[in-house]
DNA sequence: GGTTTCATGTAACATGTTACATGATTCT
DNA sequence: AGAATCATGTAACATGTTACATGAAACC
């Protein structure tokens, strides 16, 4: 019963910042959020039925026919977004399969293990670059506002700093395993 | 039908490294596993359960009795566990609401965005007291093979060194939101 | 005219969490 | 004797993902 999903104040984020269409809900989550948040259609559409009947949300008239609908925030939204805003956010269990596939291959041969951590190294530096990337349109962006400008990119350094982090853990462990690479347990 | 889920090679790997109960199963994923893997007891029975009459653990009569029944891998068990082992992981989508509502929150007032990052830092900073404490026991234990200590050490590093990354970034923002605190966009 | 992108939506499936019920064993 | 921990399990609930169906509009 309760419709309180995050997805929820994903969408009510995203429309508060401009209408959207759901269609514009998934391009922006994917293409902003990405890195920390991922929607997909199956969610964003029941969620935005649900907003709607819940009136935190409103179907923009001229804008929107029998192909294209596109919602706006209304008040009652925007103070449900703000209530979510200054709630203290509980941490997520996060799980990370690669890092339960390290753990249990200590009896995997070491080029195996350096072949993963390897990999997973490329993975983050094409992250990062792709952050960077990101950090270098930003800055030419003259259509949003000196401080959301702050805010975002206080995101995409938070995914460099991440991901840089990752890769200095990267050398270190493929170091690591390196030298010890004859003995094997059992 | 497919029983392929992601616990049943976390269970896998943890009866590989030692004979189990269920419940010892969920004490090793609290304490080991945690800050990459978490597993809870409505995953875990099931999943045993599954394992069992796939053959992929067996009981070990002994130690087993009407209220404690201790598990084992198999040779298939293995074979499986070792064919994950090798896959490639895909990346997993991760979410964090913190980040979230950080990106959303550039109309909250500046006071209470740096106590949002103030709150999230003392977490990360506890995190990585947490990760040296078990470095510490780690490196006193006796008990584990050389090997093994250098693999569950990487992990323990991975969790320092993200989250002295997280700390650095928060302290990065704190600064940057501090002076233009005044200007407030719409 | 054909392909890609835009656009909405649902059903089936897969996964994950919480609360509860039950009882044995160990510790104080 | 009572409390805490060990131990197993299920049902209800909540959440998340994939595949599919459909069609309009834009691009080449």
């Amino acid at each position: 019963m309760a419709i309180k999903n995050k997805s929820m104040y994903a969408i009510l984020g995203i429309l508060n910042l401009a209408p959207s269409t759901g269609y514009d809900i998934k391009r922006y989550s994917d293409k902003v959020l990405a890195g920390f948040w991922n929607e997909n259609f199956g969610h964003i559409y029941p969620t935005l039925k649900k907003l709607l009947e819940n009136e935190m949300i409103e179907v923009i008239p001229g804008e929107s026919n029998d192909n294209k609908i596109r919602y706006d925030i209304t008040e009652k939204g925007k103070r449900e977004l703000n209530d979510w805003l200054l709630e203290e956010s509980e941490q997520q269990p996060m799980r990370s399969e690669f890092m339960l596939k390290l753990l249990f291959s200590s009896s995997q041969p070491t080029d195996h293990v350096i072949r993963m951590l390897r990999e997973y190294k490329e993975r983050h530096l094409s992250d990062v670059a792709h952050y960077l990337e990101m950090q270098n349109a930003l800055m030419r962006d003259q259509t949003i506002s000196k401080k959301r400008k702050g805010f975002l990119n206080m995101t995409l350094r938070r995914g460099i700093i991440a991901g840089n982090a990752t890769i200095a853990w990267c050398d270190e462990a493929i170091e690591g395993i390196g030298p010890g690479s004859s003995e094997d347990e059992q």
